[in-house]
DNA sequence: GTAGTTTATAGATGATTGTCTATGTATAGG
DNA sequence: CCTATACATAGACAATCATCTATAAACTAC
């Protein structure tokens, strides 16, 4: 008999994050892990006041409105950003907290 | 002439994050915006020494072995766990300044 | 060499996704 | 009412992706 280099003891095998913690967690990781998003999400922050309408990100991004209104509506859906009529025009803006949300999944 | 309740004047119209840095930065979120690579990630950080190998992941996850080897391989493609052979097990880990690397993006 | 074990790769398939064009909805001003 | 503007929704399409089965590659032990 040799001497086995190493024993493969399933250690880890109790069990895993939940499932569904882990759906939710990865489902707002997606809604930030596009590189459109994140160039929204970067505008938003440098704007006067933090905000912006959907009519001032077509533009610098390059890309239709629709589609610029479809990426704000997946934002929205986890929270990362707020909106509030005013008139006309629609201004987002991001939501802090959620923000910080993310930040302390990595601490 | 009425009072407008508000200009949208084009305020943020300046240079947008690069496209490049965006797709950087998509890409290591997306490594993570998985609810299976999120579970494979926190057996790897409650395993002894921090480490674990594919055989030990599949049973608790309830997923083939090619299925781990998949997930494992994209993580490693953006640096986020390392691959170590001993013997005929491969034993992965979590690099942490990788993993810090994420926390700074949220800052 | 052969046999057994662990991991990786190839190929297939169904689901999700980012984008577009076309159209609908809501608000403002005459 | 009508017109113009801002935003949302619907539907289509190509690309990406998570998973599987089948097979190959690498290593250990004999």
């Amino acid at each position: 008999m040799s001497l086995a280099i190493e024993q493969c003891a399933p250690t880890s095998a109790s069990a895993p994050m939940a499932r569904n913690k882990a759906e939710d967690i990865s489902a707002l990781l997606k809604a930030v892990a596009d590189p459109t998003r994140l160039q929204i999400l970067a505008l938003l922050a440098k704007a006067e006041r933090q905000e912006d309408c959907t009519c001032n990100l077509t533009e610098p991004l390059g890309l239709s409105q629709p589609t610029i209104s479809h990426h704000l509506k997946k934002l929205a859906a986890v929270g990362l950003v707020e909106k509030q009529r005013r008139g006309t025009w629609i201004w987002y803006s991001i939501n802090k907290e959620r923000w910080q949300d993310l930040g302390e999944l990595f601490k």
